[in-house]
DNA sequence: TCGCGCATTGCATGCGAAGTCAATATTGCC
DNA sequence: GGCAATATTGACTTCGCATGCAATGCGCGA
């Protein structure tokens, strides 16, 4: 009894579609043609191809068949490391769409910046039918694909919009929606942390509160930034207000600073939410409807959104020559009670 | 210019390696050596082929070589669809080991508890070198990897724990810890929010809790079940203290729904934690640790059970030979403020 | 200068399924 | 019952790359 490891008893091998045909005494071909969809073949050969393959255990091996049919029936998704709560949500959905239209997902994050390169290379090498990018790009990766006609679609990524599909949510109209509704409500001393440098959603929501504001006669306004974190957001009102400065209220770029802001607003300063500072967010994450915040934010449909963009991956790998389509989404309104806002 | 959509400048066909062979003057074998790491090639093959390759963008079709190989380099992940928030984490870290490892990672989600069925198959289809499950998994379909010979590692499942591998995070022992610990500052009336009927996870917490209590003398507890959803916690708490009953502390299965606890009973209730009720929770996830919660919980160590998740995982696809093992690792013990605890 | 051994290189084959085409079986119709 | 039309079926090729094997080239020592 010295033998290392588990005895094996079936077969090495995979079955293959010979093999199914050798036992069921029949071509290869005819195996093929039961395990396809639109293949003809007669009732009784389906029924001993079916018994022979049950048999040996056969499952079309999908690599060769992505080979031959130069279909993968993968694609790429790409996400970001986030410090966001919002993406994973994000990557299920996208997942279960996919999923349903029968195609499988390939995933990748991104942990660094540079990492986007390698993750470039190996799409390509996998022969993804298409790509979902939930990441930064940059106009030569963009490149790359489009000379590589491979379908691509951003989602919440403005950039080079013109050549690519894309899905987003309108970021701008969403603050411009709470800046509007909080200054109704008589605030004026307005702070806003935006997300890092590099995201380009934290530029479209800071831009928007801003051009509303200007809009509004309001040009004072202090801005800082974060890195969508908890963390930051508590950090960015220490700065804000650890010198007496006062302000009616905090914009914060996502969710999850906009919790940081409020519980630093509450701990460190004793301040009440909403009625001494008003704290707004951006994203409609799990954690804003906790009690304790019941956060004031624009929610993004992500639900609309998963299938928007998953439908149109799937439409533009089925016809290559599909002029690209940009579907924006307006973020769901939600009062909350952590800002004195306007109804 | 009637033309509809983009007019295509490159060459429609992705170049293969017979193009390149061509263009370098070279046999199609030489420009797969260049691109193996093993191969022997001369400095000046290297260079003539890369030169070639370069001009026609061309990329290993990883797909061929996999069917060639019998290698995918593709794992499966496979998650279930969580109210919990503590499986993205697990996945985004997951896929950044495998990344590491140059295994690309193919992303599964079970909506369903019915959806295991349809995920194998296309498991199987897709040759994937191995599996990673996170989720339900039962006897039968351990069988059909086992047959298949594909290597299968499970992440906190206790599930046929003798022939599989696996790698968790030891709930009982978490639990004890807080039990032990509530109890030596003087809690006695006890209430446990489990997590769903089929969540082997939640079981073993619960059981874990429950055995401990018992070797302390405590066998009244109360036990309700949620869905590990924030919403669920609150319910429980509601239906727990609406007729007039009073506990010292609530374990809850998890954190999402120990948050749920904390916002019920100060707010429907008006119940101070952790002064008039002491409640902790399991996982570690973020939201534990914004201040409003600060939460009494066991943390379950992500980094470095992701990583040796993936470490057994790519030793059983080297050696397919080796016999299982099992990691357990201990929860990171995490005091926080919502519960009245024993240092 | 010749011979031997090793490093390169090319040729041919195979991985597993899909699809083309031609041969065969089946059916319907008069 | 006979023939055309249609449905099945099988032989063979193809997808793109890796690899065993044989052929070639090279360097070096005697």
């Amino acid at each position: 009894m010295s033998g290392r490891g588990q005895k094996h008893v079936g077969p090495r091998r995979r079955a293959t579609s010979y093999d199914v045909a050798e036992l069921a005494g029949v071509s290869q071909s005819a195996v093929s043609r039961v395990f396809q969809r639109g293949a003809s073949a007669s009732k009784a050969m389906r029924a001993r191809v079916l018994e022979a393959a049950e048999q040996l255990g056969y499952r079309p091996n999908a690599i060769a068949r992505g080979l031959i049919t130069q279909r993968s029936n993968m694609v790429a998704v790409v996400i970001g490391r986030q410090t966001n709560l919002f993406y994973p949500e994000v990557l299920v959905q996208l997942t279960e769409q996919f999923s349903q239209r029968d195609i499988r997902v390939l995933l990748f994050t991104l942990a660094q910046e540079r990492d986007i390169d390698l993750v470039v290379e190996q799409m390509l090498q996998y022969r993804v039918d298409g790509i979902l990018m939930a990441a930064m790009l940059n106009q030569s990766q963009v490149e790359v694909f489009r000379s590589a006609n491979i379908p691509l679609v951003l989602f919440n990524r403005a950039f080079e919009a013109a050549l690519t599909s894309s899905v987003r949510c309108d970021q701008a109209e969403g603050e411009r929606w709470l800046v509007q509704s909080l200054h109704a409500a008589g605030h004026r001393r307005f702070a806003i942390i935006s997300g890092p440098e590099d995201s380009s959603v934290s530029a479209e929501r800071t831009q928007g509160a801003l051009a509303q504001l200007h809009d509004l006669g309001v040009d004072e306004v202090t801005v800082l930034s974060g890195d969508y974190s908890y963390a930051s957001g508590k950090a960015a009102v220490h700065t804000l207000l650890q010198n007496g400065a006062r302000y009616d209220v905090v914009i914060a770029a996502n969710d999850a600073m906009a919790i940081g802001c409020i519980d630093a607003a509450r701990g460190k300063f004793g301040l009440s939410v909403p009625d001494e500072l008003s704290v707004v967010g951006f994203d409609g994450i799990g954690p804003a409807r906790f009690d304790a915040y019941n956060l004031t934010t624009v929610r993004q449909p992500i639900g609309r959104m998963t299938a928007a963009a998953a439908e149109m991956l799937v439409h533009r790998i089925e016809d290559p020559e599909m002029l690209p389509e940009h579907r924006v989404f307006s973020g769901e309104h939600v009062l909350g009670s952590s800002a004195r806002i306007q109804r």
